[in-house]
RNA sequence: GGAGAGCUAGCUUAGUUGGUUAAAGCGUCUGGUUUACACCCAGAAGAUCACAGGUUCAAGUCCUGUGCUCUCUACCA
């Protein structure tokens, strides 16, 4: 074993490792493991191709990491599953953003050099999250590396469409849909966010054409939307407007006479209770326009601008230009009454951030496959939801679960299967073909021409990323052992998008083809058993981490600065569980300084004497001599043993948090404050130090092992330095031993700790902090040359005395001495273990003291001289605030306080 | 509109089924080089547990209401 350096570098340590397990192929899983070995598997969240990587992506991966390596501890083949997501909007607008700056279109290129343009960035870009996650530790299988657009992923999503359309949940439809402007596409309703908007709300009045002169009014945020009105609807039981029935208004702009009609689906509270009805730009008022047989009249343009149906004056406007000459237009008509600032929310498309426009287009849906199945798998916590109140959330999207719009009008993603005989009416089925390899006289049909939903494709990662559905020995073989998944972490933002369909996709596809499943059925085919939900990251002051904000810090800046596995340590222990993080750099500082405490105190142990057998627990405990323990020892043991029952307990419940706390208090608040810091006087008496030895080994050894998961590098490295290993294995490679075992070990040896150590080691720690504290008042805390003196009775004085040699070296002092009667003159504190009392005169050269003690005097005489001046000053106490003169009261007490103290003190020096 | 989470020291949080003096880290202040570590050591100050009621011998903890913060969800033009 070679010797400590003095500071921990992770930059000398961490690569290193990284490398060595990497060429050792530690992280690799196989569904022929070892005699005995379950498995354990998690699945990546596939971040974006061309995703870099974020404090999001640090949290959510340490918290696999952690789980993959204490899993493959506790002895279990496990297989963490990397790889990416094609995302086609958000990588094609990259795309295409790349080529507007060359000052072309996509259109330019054409699909087929857009789609060759689009791999080749995915190719440079892509994977560079892939890497940075390898700085940071993460142990995943690189050899399988997946990617949503994959060929044989893309074969599996093909096939998944096909399937679902042969047992009928797919279908194609005219519907209205959330259409993206920007990237003018179809979107789910899960890929719009509603985001609070000011605009205006408009006041117009339609003139009745039966009755000239009197008018019906209208509200509207949309005034570009009126030349698309076909109706003017009002509550069928609005008695105001009941005279009007059957007649017909004036639209104002591109002047036409529309029906008024009756719709039970105004508001009749709302504005003036009537609804201009646009069938073709409003969800509600198309659903009314089917009721009412209306015409649609639409009068944008996909790009967002206003066609010539919206008339002279607005066709080829972009749609807010639009809205406010609109406005303009109506006022010089005298048709607009009021335009008053609004607040209200709309729909924003989640990629291309602009407010989405619901359009009636041509589509491709899927009704959800297995939804009761899906609601019971997690109803009956066959899949668990940590914590658990996400399960509300989950099982309310499904109760109210609208059909899936699956097509994109894109082209960077899988292609639609399906093929239209040319020139035939591409809306009778009749005229389709949908296969994975398409029809036998291609060049009689035309193929889709758009893409399917990126969430269409990695609903399967839980399996495609297997090769289903691929038939090879290899996928049954991986899927048998590995498949349903242990556990899934990520983020409760896409609950919907990714972690229910995912449950839907496994119910559907991992099994034979089957209407209903028993709960035996679902139990086989749910793709995790349990979902971690993590926590949003937040900056300090609680807003969340963006690019446009510039609040989110570089995690690989984090990483040369505090090193992987203090960024990981710091992480987890500011991230209570489903709870939001607070990011603060203090925390990472001290995951760094907990590294460095963990290396100095190995350096410690290493360097106060030679390794001895280290190589098992059975060689350690082999080495610890019951017979010569003291409270300490006891002590310090029954601490590791209840440490440990608390990390299993925690690992468990996925309860990270209060880990990482309990190994800091324990390694560092109970290790290496108060047991090596008794173990220095142990350690010169060589009777007593090869057990004091092998006891720090003990406890190093499970600190190590119970920390690896949090901080991989730097524990393997120690594990190496100071042996604990076989020569030559990997940490992960030793079977770990729990609470239990570790205590059979020790009564093994009959070294099990016995109970009452604990309570006397916490009243010897009382007794050294009350002890400091005397000193500490009396302003002898660097005085090592201090006596004590106490009173004690028979059993507190034995203890003391045992302990004499530990208490001075704690305390810092020359002697304790015990007494009879109570020593005169000397301040005293009470504790647990007798009466203890300062030799003020042991500790001082009365001379310098006094002479110090007379400074102070000095020095608070003037204070006080001042702080009396003051309060007798009258414009002082009439004017100033009423805080001001408190303080102003408290300190002159306090120094009048200490006055006292000092006058004390001189004269129990004999001045 | 509906649902959920939170509110404890200057900051971030512990506080399990009610039960001694409400705990820790950071920060602040004081004092320190001591057989590892200044990324360190010793000590101190700092809390009306959001507010108001209630149940109880006993409430940070249970109940009711209120306030504020945040998140999700919903077709109010």
């Amino acid at each position: 074993m070679s010797e400590i350096p003095k500071a921990y570098d992770p930059k000398q340590v961490e690569p290193r490792w990284y490398q060595a397990w990497s060429d050792a192929g530690c992280f690799h899983g196989t569904p022929q493991p070892a005699e005995g070995k379950s498995a354990y598997c998690v699945m990546i969240p596939p971040p974006n191709v061309t995703g870099i990587l974020t404090m999001g992506h640090v949290l959510n991966n340490t918290i696999q990491d952690i789980l993959v390596r204490r899993a493959r501890l506790e002895g279990h083949e496990a297989l963490w599953m990397p790889g990416t997501d094609h995302a086609s909007i958000a990588t094609q607008n990259k795309v295409e953003q790349a080529l507007k700056k060359e000052g072309k279109h996509k259109r330019d290129l054409g699909r087929e050099a857009f789609v060759q343009r689009t791999w080749e960035w995915s190719h440079e870009y892509g994977g560079t999250i892939l890497k940075q996650l390898r700085a940071l530790g993460a142990s995943c299988d690189w050899e399988r590396t997946a990617f949503t657009m994959d060929p044989g992923y893309v074969q599996a999503v093909l096939h998944s469409f096909v399937e679902l359309y042969k047992r009928g949940y797919i279908y194609r439809g005219k519907r209205m849909v959330n259409w993206c402007p920007a990237s003018q596409t179809a979107l789910s309703d899960e890929e719009v966010e509603m985001r609070q908007q000011r605009g205006f709300m408009y006041r117009v009045r339609y003139e009745i054409v039966e009755r000239p002169g009197e008018f019906i009014e209208i509200n509207t945020t949309r005034p570009e939307t009126i030349p698309g009105d076909t109706a003017v609807a009002f509550h069928p039981e609005d008695e105001r407007y009941a005279h009007l029935k059957g007649c017909h208004v004036w639209r104002p702009l591109v002047r036409e006479a529309i029906p008024l009609i009756c719709d039970s689906s105004v508001d009749r509270e709302f504005g003036s209770g009537t609804l201009k009805v646009t069938p073709a730009h409003d969800k509600v008022d198309y659903e009314v326009g089917l009721r009412h047989k209306l015409p649609i009249r639409d009068v944008l343009n996909p790009d967002g601008t206003l066609n010539e149906l919206a008339g002279p004056g607005l066709a080829g406007l972009e749609r807010f230009k639009g809205r406010k000459q609109a406005s303009a237009m109506l006022k010089e008509l005298g048709a607009l009454i009021e335009e008053k600032p609004y607040e209200n929310n709309i729909g924003y498309s989640e990629r291309g951030g602009v407010p989405i426009e619901p359009r009636l287009t041509e589509q491709w849906w899927m009704r959800y496959p297995k939804i009761e199945e899906a609601k019971a798998a997690v109803r009956d916590g066959l899949v668990k939801f940590y914590p658990e109140r996400w399960e509300k959330v989950y099982l309310h999207w499904l109760e109210n679960i609208q059909d899936w719009c699956i097509s994109r009008q894109l082209w960077w993603g899988q292609r639609i299967p399906v093929w239209y005989k040319k020139g035939a009416d591409r809306n009778d089925s009749a005229n389709w073909h949908v296969s994975i390899e398409g029809p036998a006289d291609a060049q009689n049909w035309e193929q889709d021409e758009d893409v399917l939903d990126t969430w269409a494709s990695s609903w399967l990662w839980p399996f495609a990323t297997f090769g289903w559905p691929g038939e090879s020995e290899k996928t049954r073989a991986e899927l048998k052992f590995f498949y349903p998944t242990t556990d899934l972490v990520t983020g409760p933002d896409i609950i919907f998008f990714w972690v229910a369909r995912m449950i839907m996709a496994g119910l559907e596809f991992m099994g034979e083809e089957k209407k209903t499943l028993t709960t035996e059925e679902i139990r086989e085919r749910i793709p995790f058993k349990n979902v971690y939900f993590t926590g949003i990251i937040r900056d300090a002051q609680g807003r969340k981490m963006s690019k446009s904000l510039g609040n989110s810090p570089d995690p690989l800046d984090l990483i040369s600065e505090y090193g992987a596995d203090g960024l990981r340590f710091g992480i987890m222990s500011m991230a209570p569980k489903g709870q939001d993080i607070l990011f603060s750099t203090e925390r990472i500082e001290v995951g760094r300084n907990f590294c460095n405490k963990l290396w100095n105190a190995s350096r410690f142990r290493q360097m106060s004497g030679p390794a001895g057998d280290n190589g098992s627990l059975g060689a350690i405990t082999a080495r610890l001599e019951a017979a010569k323990f003291d409270e300490y020892d006891q002590w310090i043991l029954a601490r590791t043993l209840t440490t440990v029952r608390e990390c299993e307990e925690n690992f468990r419940q996925y309860e990270f948090n209060p880990i990482t706390q309990s190994l800091y208090a324990f390694f560092w608040g109970d290790f290496c404050d108060w047991y090596v810091e008794a173990s220095k006087a142990k350690l010169q008496d060589e009777s007593r130090k090869a057990s004091c030895l092998a006891i720090q080994d003990f406890v190093l050894r499970e600190v190590l092992l119970l920390l690896y998961p949090f901080c991989p590098h730097i524990t393997e490295e120690l594990w190496h330095r100071l042996g604990y290993g076989a020569e030559g294995a990997f940490m992960q490679n030793h079977a770990l031993e729990g609470a239990a075992e570790l205590e059979a070990a020790l009564q093994a040896v009959g070294a099990v700790p016995v109970s009452t150590a604990v309570e006397q080691v916490e009243a010897l720690k009382e007794v050294v902090g009350k002890a400091r504290g005397l000193k500490v008042t009396y302003n002898l805390s660097a005085n090592r040359e201090v006596v004590f003196f106490y009173l004690a009775d028979a059993a507190q004085a034995a203890i003391l005395g045992a302990q004499n040699d530990v208490l001075k070296r704690l305390i810092g002092a020359k002697s304790i001495e015990l007494k009879a009667v109570a020593p005169d003159g000397c301040p005293a504190s009470p504790t647990p273990l007798g009466t203890f009392y300062l030799d003020l005169a042991s500790a001082v050269d009365p001379v310098a003291e006094r002479k110090r003690l007379g400074k102070e005097l000095e020095q608070i005489d003037k204070a006080i001289n001042g702080a009396e001046g003051k309060l007798n000053n009258e414009s002082f106490t009439a004017k100033a605030p009423a805080n001001v003169i408190d303080g102003v009261r408290l300190t002159l007490s306090t120094n009048r306080e200490k006055r006292a103290e000092i006058e004390r003190l001189l004269q129990a020096l004999g001045g």
